[in-house]
DNA sequence: GGCTTTTGTTCACGGCTAGAGCATAAACTG
DNA sequence: CAGTTTATGCTCTAGCCGTGAACAAAAGCC
């Protein structure tokens, strides 16, 4: 999101502007709305929509609602225009949508898979490249999103489903390269994350803390609408700090990780069950809905960390996605009995809100689409776009 | 740093981006290098500096070493330029500069003061009134660096010296508002990030982590060349983490803070000797000079907290400034020992280099100059220089 | 049906940067 | 020492961009 500085390059940064208002605002705002917002003259932004709907990035039609005056026309997808397909690969199966500009999405395929990198990432591909067959030019990227640390290149690790350095792209051994270039492979709490930044509590914050809570627990800082990624794009993993202070080991190969105390699996243990390799689901499911022992200690382990975080980096809001969203609901008393006192004195009089993600389980499908739009809504994108389709 | 969106805002905005490279290059980069650095054309560069030169804002002398050619003019500090007042104030004693464009910190004075916010403060707004007076409207900001979280407004807590809610700008009671406006308060830790995040190790480096030690221990995470500074602007607050795992109370009225086993109070406790009151500098020094138990238990705590750190948000380099420069040199061995098996397992075949801050003591002084100048490098801080001259 | 309100379109204008051509000032070459 | 080479600075024109005002359009209101 950095600024022109040429006369030349003014254009091109105009139009992403206003591409991207549109995005952000799910494609319902009208054309007056988005020149106000932009702080455009009525003819600029005449200038820019007619070339963005010449280029099929959008389509103008008749306001449903008028008060008084011409009426205005509201920026919707162009039936044409680009599509982001996103996927979210959990544990034990995978979901692949198609979305338009503007942020809807259409779920093409939910498949379940056998946890081997081969047996998730093999029918993946294909269903990856059958849609991509079929938009052509369409199809300006690929988000993918998965349960573990993805190190730049694609290279995942999912512990506890034993994937070691799995080459994702190459798995996937998509045909052709797509316009936009090799798929986006992500940790799914960072597009959790970017989701709630763009269409959840934390638009417009900040600086937010965004934890995803499954079979593990994931965090990331969310600063300005951006999740912090890292240097090496591993920087999602706030479950693997040692404030649980236990000193058990962990899959990840520290000791004492706080994540161990908090997901599905800390339920499973603390029932008694067995637990690991990314199984029992449901089972942790029954055990969060009987309450007791084991949820009041996820859950004040979980206020206890947030507490930590809270202290550390200062967010104005704490989001909750997955199995969080459930915790809070459930064991929300255990939770702040443990989040007050872990606090420093000073946080104490305006503790940071703690509340569940407006996106639900969707977040992490939505995020692996606002990352392909990330990347194509930039003027080196709109080009590409332009080109693909001369 | 966000970008012009109108023709006319383009001149203001590559105004700013041509003296900021003058500034971050130390004022010591020639015309010819700033042309092509900031891809602008020479005639443009041209126009520029000669705008920046009749407000005073830089001014040219000859290069000292040419090559061939014609001979290219250096772009140096105006004479009659901005200056930049910046204070460190620590538990003892406070130090006062005043900052060219380009960076040059010329010490003003150096005084020790009991301890008290009005023994503290009040001399030191003395001081700076005298300053602003004698400079007149050369002084375009002040910027103060506390041994405390410092919350948006200047309100300051120091806990170990019983600072509560201090209220810092009231306490220094400027005579006229300088043209800069309220003088910025801020947290050491965070400033000293700042300054390594500039002129030191951190330069260029997307995702880095700053430690900074003292009594105390602060911490903060530099994304992109900033510091992140929390929704309150108390987000430096590493130290107050339960990474430690003791269960011992903290100032801060949080338990188990990591910040508690790694600074100067923790080696005088390790030591046997008191400890407490922002007193006892000399003695930790020697403490930590005959190495032995209480160094190394501090070393390895300093170790253990930042395989956390780096588990968690994947920083590229991680720096140390202030004591945790003397703690790395006497006690690598014992940090090290912690530090590796801390770590995930991914992170351990290239772990992040822990080195010694370039800037040793000055980072906080210099980080307070620093953002005195990001205020004032923007459109409205070279405008309303403009203004104050005319 | 005329008036008001709001929005879209068109166009002249001023401002900005790029780029080319020319001037300048040194170091190098023989 | 004079001509050549190289790098830089200056000046001017062309092309592009956004602004803002005037005008046209399309509704609701009285």
């Amino acid at each position: 999101m950095n600024g022109a500085t040429t006369s030349g390059e003014l254009r091109a940064h105009n139009r992403v502007r206003l591409l991207r208002a549109v995005h952000d605002g799910g494609a319902t705002r009208t054309r007056a709305q988005l020149t106000r917002d932009l702080g455009l003259a009525r003819g600029t932004a005449s200038v820019l929509v007619a070339g963005l709907a010449e280029d099929a990035l959008l389509h103008e039609e008749p306001a449903p609602e008028h008060t008084r005056g011409r009426p205005t026309q509201v920026a919707r997808p162009h039936p044409d225009g680009p599509l982001a397909l996103a996927v979210d690969v959990r544990e034990d199966a995978w979901e692949l949508a198609a979305c338009e500009l503007g942020g809807d999405a259409h779920v093409l395929e939910v498949r379940p898979h056998d946890g081997t990198p081969r047996g998730a990432l093999g029918p993946l591909g294909e269903a990856l490249a059958e849609q991509t067959r079929r938009h052509g030019h369409r199809v300006v990227g690929v988000g993918v999103a998965l349960a573990g640390p993805v190190r730049l290149g694609g290279l995942v690790d999912v512990a506890h489903l034993g994937w070691r350095s799995v080459d994702v792209p190459r798995l996937l051994d998509l045909p052709a390269p797509v316009p936009g270039g090799a798929p986006i492979v992500g940790n799914d709490t960072a597009f959790a994350a970017l989701a709630e930044a763009r269409r959840g509590l934390l638009r417009g914050v900040r600086v937010g803390l965004h934890l995803h809570v499954d079979f593990d627990l994931g965090g990331v800082l969310v600063v300005d609408g951006r999740p912090l990624d890292g240097a090496n794009g591993t920087g999602a993993e706030f479950g693997h700090m040692p404030l649980g202070g236990g000193g058990r080991p962990c899959a990840c190969g520290a000791t004492g990780c706080w994540g161990m105390d908090v997901g599905a699996n800390a339920l499973l243990r603390q029932a008694g069950l067995a637990y690991g390799g990314g199984q029992g689901r449901e089972q942790a499911a029954r055990v969060l809905e009987a309450g007791g022992p084991p949820l009041a200690a996820a859950a004040r382990a979980l206020g206890r960390g947030i507490a930590a975080l809270v202290n550390a980096h200062d967010p104005e809001v704490v989001t909750l996605s997955g199995l969080g969203v459930d915790v809070l609901a459930a064991g929300r008393a255990a939770l702040l009995e443990a989040y007050g006192p872990g606090l420093m004195a000073i946080r104490r009089d305006r503790p940071p809100r703690v509340e569940p993600s407006a996106l639900g389980w969707r977040g992490a499908l939505l995020g692996a689409m606002e990352s392909v739009f990330d990347a194509f809504l930039t003027p080196e994108g709109l080009d590409r776009w332009r080109l693909s389709r001369a």
